[in-house]
DNA sequence: GACGTTACGGTTGAT
DNA sequence: ACATCAACCGTAACG
């Protein structure tokens, strides 16, 4: 709302945040650094000014997924009538046109376009009989607009998603890899990067960025990072820009990292990645994540970050360059 | 005191 | 273009 010029907030703590935003991720990375680094949470929350029930969750996220990006916020839950399924409803309206509703929706789960959490219910069928196929001569592609061209959906998303009941539920001992696919439907299947030595400021704001909070940020970084004492760059907020001017200061923080993707937009629509999905997957996992004291790559980083945006770019048909060009830097969010 | 949880007021984005 | 709605956010406060 008042956006313009209005930054944040000030917590009790005395840092800064924008209600109803996620945090920076610079700083979402430098409590899951601060973490590995052994300070406990108590003192991670009082050092970054941060609530400690927000540095509780992020942690508990990152043992969980791995990941240290917030969740994807805003849409809508992932349609159930995909282009596809539309598409084999067209066809067994075709091959049958006396094919019941409920037929088509066992057809569905029969040949694999849907599993059942993602079938259609019978009166949703009947409306796309009713709405989309209508009169089933109708050549228009079928709906089409949403689904970039080519890529699939697969049948098969990772998003099945029960649903958001269980909160991130067992925490699966499982490997991150693991994890991270199923974990609800975390969809956005971030990577973990880590993060301690990694150092990326050759984009800084690749790194940090989001989208919006870009420019929110720039500001509002400003503010904390002015008030915090600065003891050692624990502070850190570091975003985009002022990144680069904090940068030296704190280049010994380093690089946070991220990483970063975020999967096919929210709900995992992920299509057609399978295999790109895995291997990223496993190389987070390898990444760093928990204890495992893992190291990390800077290349790998890349790649995550690279992967994701193929992705999502496919998936978004949204902007042009700059929005892109965030995205690939990084760290998205919506 | 530390920390898991959750109500609350907020934002976002697909439909 | 506008409104809904459901997802997520971080803080504050409770236990």
């Amino acid at each position: 709302m008042q956006m313009d010029q209005t930054y944040g907030e000030v917590n009790q703590l005395g840092g800064v945040f924008v209600n109803g935003r996620p945090l920076p991720n610079a700083i979402r990375i430098r409590i899951v650094e601060l973490a590995q680094l052994g300070i406990r949470p108590c003192d991670i929350s009082r050092q970054l000014r941060v609530s400690h029930g927000c540095v509780s969750k992020i942690l508990a996220r990152y043992n969980e997924t791995g990941s240290i990006l917030p969740g994807a916020i805003g849409g809508s839950k992932p349609r159930v009538t995909t282009p596809n399924v539309v598409k084999s409803i067209r066809d067994y309206k075709q091959g049958d046109p006396g094919i019941f509703a409920w037929e088509i929706r066992d057809r569905l789960l029969a040949d694999g376009v849907c599993d059942k959490y993602n079938v259609p219910s019978v009166s949703s069928i009947s409306r796309i009989l009713r709405n989309k196929i209508g009169n089933l001569s109708q050549p228009s592609q079928y709906d089409s607009k949403p689904s970039p061209p080519q890529i699939s959906y697969n049948p098969v998303y990772p998003y099945s998603y029960p649903n958001a009941m269980s909160p991130t539920g067992s925490k699966l001992g499982s490997p991150p890899g693991v994890s991270v696919s199923l974990s609800r439907a975390w969809p956005s299947v971030h990577t973990v990067s880590n993060i301690l030595g990694i150092r990326a400021f050759m984009d800084p704001a690749a790194i940090a960025g989001t989208e919006s909070y870009q420019q929110k940020m720039e500001d509002w970084t400003g503010v904390n990072r002015s008030s915090f004492p600065s003891v050692h760059g624990v502070n850190g907020i570091d975003k985009p820009e002022s990144d680069i001017k904090y940068n030296q200061a704190s280049s010994n923080l380093s690089g946070y990292v991220p990483a970063c993707a975020y999967s096919a937009n929210q709900y995992g629509v992920y299509g057609g990645p399978a295999g790109n999905y895995g291997h990223w997957q496993s190389q987070g996992a390898s990444l760093s994540h928990p204890n495992t004291g893992a190291m990390i790559q800077s290349p790998n980083l890349h790649c995550a970050i690279a992967f994701k945006n193929p992705a999502r770019d496919a998936v978004e048909r949204k902007s042009p360059l700059s929005k892109q060009q965030h995205d690939v830097h990084g760290l998205s969010e919506s």
